[in-house]
DNA sequence: CAGTGAGCGAGCTTCCGCTTGACTT
């Protein structure tokens, strides 16, 4: 008998199917192994070298001594835990629980027979660097943790915790806070006129973009210049200076990944991520969806396909492109250890669960899944621009230009393609934009040098907006797109920082409260050019990715940054130097001598 | 002699990321 371990219980039927009799298949249910949750740092740094002190997580202990049981009997251990760095360290973690053995690495790119068949017709050894990129990424994490969350007692009582990636997304919430405090608004006039070519209706709206031969830069404030403006025009002629029209192509969106279903199910259906977190477990649980908790956009082949059929079943022949079309990955720090988030049977349709919570938010990937591999929109703008007193006004150095420019925009739709099924994307900054800025509407066909009838001209009021705040489905995205945080992790980050009184949620909008404000404030003034920043992610992951590939020491990065972290953190006023226990001999003198 | 304060030590708390359950309301 072989034994197979997986992270998931989830995968061990369908992979018991393709592997036959002869395994037993089993699951570690995540990671088994950990810095402890409570003491101290577990971290001894000396002379350069790194040593955690790693416990079997207390949940973990059942899962633990079942493989032990099973191991004890099985002539050979497969490790098949998930193929990226958290997956790789799980693996060794378990190898290490389990005792001295041999033990081999398979790595499933898909719980299909085919691709089972070929990972394990490929076994490895188990790849250290990848082991040691997590580590390094485990360590640091804790270090930031346990050196800067007490200084924050300086702050107040209640300022507990800080972390690499709790305290920047706190950053920008906090950050956006204040621009918001600093925000005044300004009213302004937009001069918007009312044009009909003579014979050929409808009338349509122009906006002043150019006085006096010069664009419109600063707003129009003044609402008495703005009427004489307004009375002026009125009675002029226009004519078109120019009609530009052109096509523009609105491509698929990719298929969702964990942060932008959070995202379309916070702006569509209303639902916080981890409402939809927990309905998605349930959705992948019953077999309905891929797994739920991942960075990737990729398809697998046989899926793509099955939407290919749907699409040419249920669609006219011009929405199905030539091509499959291949989504790159586009989060900062994807690591593609699973498939896109997409309906595991789409042959059953959108509906197929029903317009409960779970259903409904069931049909948003299965519309999105098979949008994505549709045609391309195309749509056609039109730009045109229309001189008010073409010879009105003459410039500094002598020539002649019209008084005033308008301009007015259209788009029309010429095909809709993939947005027959999954419609725009609308996100929440898009929303609060408002729609005033492009219309939608339809222009009739215009001539350079037609003349217009002017029907009417008002001053509309405008005032400026606040940038607006983000929900915690708009901060997940931020943080995605900056590779900060993990699939797993988005829902807790929001949590986190909402339980420390960080954070509060008004109408689902997000307030950062006093505290947060100081503890950013604080962490800001100590902290800069270290982990607050918000690429220090990014830079972290390059070293990270170093290591994987082996060229750079992972002591020594995490060496680094530790002692970097150290000293903002003790001028920020640690007390002490967790990182440098006193040598053993001393400590024990000092309890002799008492 | 009672009240006060400095100093010390013990205990508690703190990170990110992987995966699901079930001591009962």
């Amino acid at each position: 008998m072989k034994l197979l371990i997986v992270e998931s219980p989830n995968k061990i039927k369908k992979i018991r199917g393709f592997l036959g009799s002869g395994f037993q298949v089993a699951a570690s249910f995540g990671h088994v192994r950990d810095l402890p949750a409570k003491g101290d740092l577990a971290v001894a740094f000396t002379d350069g070298k790194v040593l955690p002190t790693y416990a079997t997580i207390e949940r973990s202990t059942r899962a633990v001594s079942e493989l032990a049981h099973l191991a004890q009997k099985a002539d050979e251990v497969l490790l098949a835990t998930d193929p990226d760095r958290e997956g790789e360290a799980i693996a060794w973690h378990v190898s290490q629980l389990l005792g001295e053995r041999a033990y081999k690495r398979v790595v499933f790119h898909a719980i299909t027979e085919s691709e089972v068949k070929k990972a394990m017709a490929a076994p490895r050894d188990m790849d250290m660097r990848l082991v040691n990129a997590q580590q390094a990424r485990r360590v640091l994490d804790r270090v930031v943790g346990w050196l800067v969350s007490p200084t924050l007692r300086t702050v107040g009582k209640a300022a507990k915790s800080a972390g690499r990636v709790q305290s920047v997304a706190l950053r920008l919430v906090a950050e956006r806070e204040k621009e918001i405090g600093r925000f005044k608004n300004i009213d302004y006039f937009i001069l918007s006129a009312k044009l009909e070519k003579p014979g050929t209706p409808p009338p349509f709206e122009a906006r002043l973009i150019e006085w006096q031969g010069k664009p419109l830069e600063q707003r129009l404030k003044n609402a008495a210049i703005a009427e004489k403006m307004v009375e002026w025009c009125k009675k002029q002629e226009f004519k078109t200076i120019s009609c530009d029209r052109r096509e523009s192509s609105r491509n698929a969106p990719p298929p969702f990944s964990t942060a932008t279903v959070q995202q379309a199910a916070s702006v569509r259906l209303g639902f916080n991520p981890e409402v939809t977190m927990k309905l998605l477990q349930h959705l992948f649980e019953e077999g309905n969806i891929t797994y739920h908790r991942t960075d990737s956009t990729a398809l697998a082949p046989e899926a793509i396909a099955e939407a290919r059929k749907l699409i040419s079943k249920e669609f006219h022949p011009e929405y199905l492109p030539k091509d499959p079309i291949i989504h790159a990955t586009k989060s900062a720090n994807a690591q593609e250890a699973h498939e896109a988030i997409r309906p595991t049977h789409p042959e059953s349709g959108a509906d197929a669960l029903g317009t409960g919570d779970e259903g409904k938010l069931y049909r948003l990937i299965w519309q999105r899944f098979i949008a994505c591999q549709m045609a391309s929109g195309r749509d056609q703008i039109t730009t045109l621009q229309v001189a008010c007193a073409p010879e009105g006004h003459k410039t500094p150095d002598g020539t002649v230009v019209a008084m005033a420019v308008f301009e007015a925009k259209g788009k029309v739709t010429l095909f809709d393609g993939w947005r027959k099924l999954a419609g725009e994307d609308a996100t929440e900054e898009a929303k609060s934009k408002g729609k005033d800025e492009e219309e939608e509407a339809e222009l009739p066909l215009i001539n350079s040098g037609d003349t217009l009838l002017i029907l009417d001209m008002a001053a509309q009021k405008r005032s400026t907006k606040p940038p607006p705040r983000f929900t915690q489905a708009s901060l997940i995205k931020k943080l995605e797109k900056d590779g900060i945080g993990r699939p797993s992790t988005y829902a807790n980050i929001l949590r986190t920082i909402l339980e420390r009184g960080y954070v509060e949620e008004k109408k689902r909008k997000l307030h950062a409260t006093d505290l947060g404000l100081s503890v950013t404030d604080f962490l800001v003034r100590n902290f800069t050019g270290n982990f607050i920043d918000i690429n220090y992610t990014a830079r972290l992951e390059d070293d990270l990715d170093r290591i994987a590939r082996g060229e750079a020491d992972w002591e020594k990065v995490v060496t680094e940054a530790s002692f970097a972290i150290l000293a903002l953190a003790q001028r920020a006023g640690l007390r002490g130097n967790p990182l440098k226990p006193l040598p053993s001999a001393t400590s024990f003198s000092a309890r002799v001598e008492r």
